[in-house]
DNA sequence: TTTCATGCAAAATGTTTGCACACGA
DNA sequence: TCGTGTGCAAACATTTTGCATGAAA
């Protein structure tokens, strides 16, 4: 899951940290040494990930600053309920992004090689306030993502000699 | 999971049946009673559902054909794979809804009560031509999820006295 | 009569939970 | 101190797989 951060940012009054911690002491929870942890590693860098891979990056890191897996779960929740990630499923299993300090938009994703590549639109966010008015539904946000073959797979299916054929 | 039967259909040559019957023999697949039970039960109504309600309406059948759980999951497959079926991942688990005589469209998905309610949208076939041709991107379909609240669900949010909360 | 499909049980996957101990406020 | 968070192991939900048997072609 490479990460393609093409878009903006959207001015932000506090760090995640900071938010984070508001989050959490608005609701009697603890600012603990492993919420710092993956909160810090999460925002190190703007990409997709799931949980696997965050878990990961965790225990790769050089002073291997030990988070269980339950607790990564767990802390992406608070993330997501923070308002800090947000969260699709893909191919049945969870993949999240940065949602504060980051702007609204959906994504391509090629099935080829897994690549979500972001993108926006104004008009999807028309399109959709509209037809949710026509069914008299509240809205409350979307998710578009649009399948198919990114550029550079394109470009290798099309080269008649392939190494050791994908899919 | 409640339907939204609200969508026209799609002319086409073959019934479910004779076209999921040719796809089986141009694979050298057999046309096997278990087959035909998934396929007639699948199609004797439009609904979304998942492969747990197909299990449950089958074993409930008067005349019990009994199809096994594996079973029902390969032939799931074999029915997306034949373009009979469309399939999305919606709380985890794999919702599956008709495609073949079914004409293209997105999802409004309430959060409270989980109807899936079908819209179409031209415009947004469009979008998403345009925002892939910008990203050199080839799409082979995509996904739009409007998630929030419908319109019952609304009405009984604002209802003073809820009988039982829901959530 | 030769495959291919099925059912069973078990495995795999991704995520959640119960509980005793650890630790932040 | 007090109550929340953590790690562990186990449970969980959904889907997939290995294998012996059963049935299409």
């Amino acid at each position: 899951m490479k990460q393609d951060f093409s878009l903006g940012q959207v001015e932000v009054a506090m760090s995640p940290r900071e938010r984070f911690e508001e989050y959490l002491q608005s609701r009697q929870k603890r600012v603990t040494s492993q919420r710092r942890i993956i909160l810090d590693q999460v925002f190190s860098h703007h990409d997709h990930f799931d949980a696997d891979q965050l878990l990961a990056e965790l225990t790769a890191e050089v002073r291997a600053r030990k988070v269980s897996r339950p607790t990564v779960y767990r802390t992406l929740s608070e993330l997501v309920d923070a308002g800090l990630l947000r969260s699709m499923t893909l191919g049945g299993r969870a993949v999240y992004e940065h949602d504060y300090g980051y702007p609204q938009h959906d994504h391509l994703h090629c099935q080829q090689c897994d690549r979500l590549i972001e993108f926006q639109s104004q008009e999807l966010a028309q399109i959709r306030d509209a037809v949710a008015r026509e069914h008299r539904f509240r809205p409350t946000g979307h998710r578009m993502i649009v399948t198919g073959l990114c550029e550079e797979c394109q470009k290798a299916r099309r080269r008649p000699t392939r190494p050791t054929d994908l899919i």
